[in-house]
DNA sequence: GTTTATTTTTAGGTAAATCTAAAAATTATT
DNA sequence: AATAATTTTTAGATTTACCTAAAAATAAAC
């Protein structure tokens, strides 16, 4: 059993497990908001208790064992935060810090009955994929929504950003989950991006275009 | 802002005021599963904060404003439980241990928010009143089982133990909350009592009898 | 009203998670 | 390859919530 603190920490090595196979004491810090020395301290147990292999110097991988804790972790944020928006009335961009404290309640019985209360939801109000009670996770197909073409379309079904200020002002435009959208044009100038979206062209930044994960149709 | 033990203080504190107006070290001790010598120390902090008034050798009593952050986590602890019960199909013997953690959650509008999904219940699983968010209670008008004399019935409303082997005891009886009861005869013996209930004639142990709350039609 | 028992507090210490400041290792730059 | 910059680790403290053992205060019994 782990307390809240390495929760946290596995967790967030977990995310950056993602972008690098090898994470580092400073980027771990950064993200814990704390100090590189406290993240030592800690990795160390970590390591004692056959989380994380770490090689001084050289950063942390999670074990099969850690990489198990994490994601039920991940599995509990992602359904307390569907659970808010969908029977609480929060909006998406209102629930990152309670399902952040949600995580830690230790109860197996409570997350399986919450998952059937949910109807077994496959993803998060930020389109990110739930894993099932095996840790599993279902294959999603995103393409960000720079990277598509004049003419391309497809639906808004994920973001890779999470502020509050990103998720308003998407909110603002209209752009959330499940909307159809098609690329009309990408200016020169300053690489934004004109799109149609229910029946309204409307611009936006390069910015925010990279944040927005479509699940793409193709060419039209 | 109270950490999670403190809370846990501040919960126990008042619910053993209700027996006691000044509450001893050792009945707290008793309660938080802890020694006596931890409980001193951790009545000092809660005095430095203003939440109890303190005289050394002579027990604590709660000020305005930890009997306001007590009540605010029973209103929590109550409040999760009509939601484990009604929503996630949890048994009344099966959500205290749960409930115990959910209700140190921070945040003022989830709290307000699942009130308002329950649709604003007035008393728990276990019959125990659930104070709004100005922290004032219902009025309730209890009568102990025990105390109806041979011809009286009522409604069960409540139980004043919440352990899962009595619960379970209850519920095997078919004697949970709403069901009419009626006193048939009371036992010289052994002090236990025939009662009536869904047709059917049962009889229950003074240790019973002592815990089950009834409101009373009066006599009959 | 002493003596005895109980309750409560103090003294001194531990473990978890943090910190600052300084030392060591690694990486990047000339 | 030597020097500089960055990253990471150690050393030594702090805070919170505990503990045990011993001392002090209060309550009960004789
Ligand atoms: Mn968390
Ligand atoms: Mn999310
Ligand atoms: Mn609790
Ligand atoms: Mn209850």
């Amino acid at each position: 059993m782990q307390s809240f603190t390495e929760e946290n920490y596995l967790k967030i090595i977990y995310h950056l497990s993602e972008k690098t196979a090898n994470v580092q004491t400073n980027a771990i810090a950064e993200q814990m908001q704390t100090k590189p020395a406290s993240v030592t301290d800690m990795i160390k147990k970590l390591a004692d208790k056959g989380l994380v292999d770490y090689v001084k110097y050289q950063g942390v991988t999670l074990t099969e064992k850690g990489k198990q804790a994490a994601v039920d972790i991940v599995r509990k944020h992602r359904l307390w935060e569907v659970f808010l928006v969908s029977k609480l009335n929060f909006k998406w961009d209102e629930v990152h810090d309670v399902a952040e404290e949600l995580e830690h309640i230790k109860s197996v019985d409570l997350i399986e009955r919450l998952d059937e209360f949910l109807g077994f939801p496959k993803s998060d109000p930020h389109g990110d994929p739930i894993p099932d009670k095996n840790g599993r996770f279902a294959k999603t197909q995103f393409i960000k929504l720079i990277e598509l073409k004049i003419g391309d379309g497809g639906t808004i079904t994920g973001v890779s950003q999470h502020s509050s200020a990103f998720l308003k002002h998407l909110e603002k435009l209209g752009l959330t989950l499940g909307k159809q959208i098609q690329i009309s044009d990408v200016t020169d100038f300053d690489g934004s991006v004109e799109i149609l979206v229910a029946n309204k062209q409307i611009n936006i930044s390069r910015e925010v275009a990279k944040h927005i994960l479509i699940s793409s149709n193709g060419k039209n």
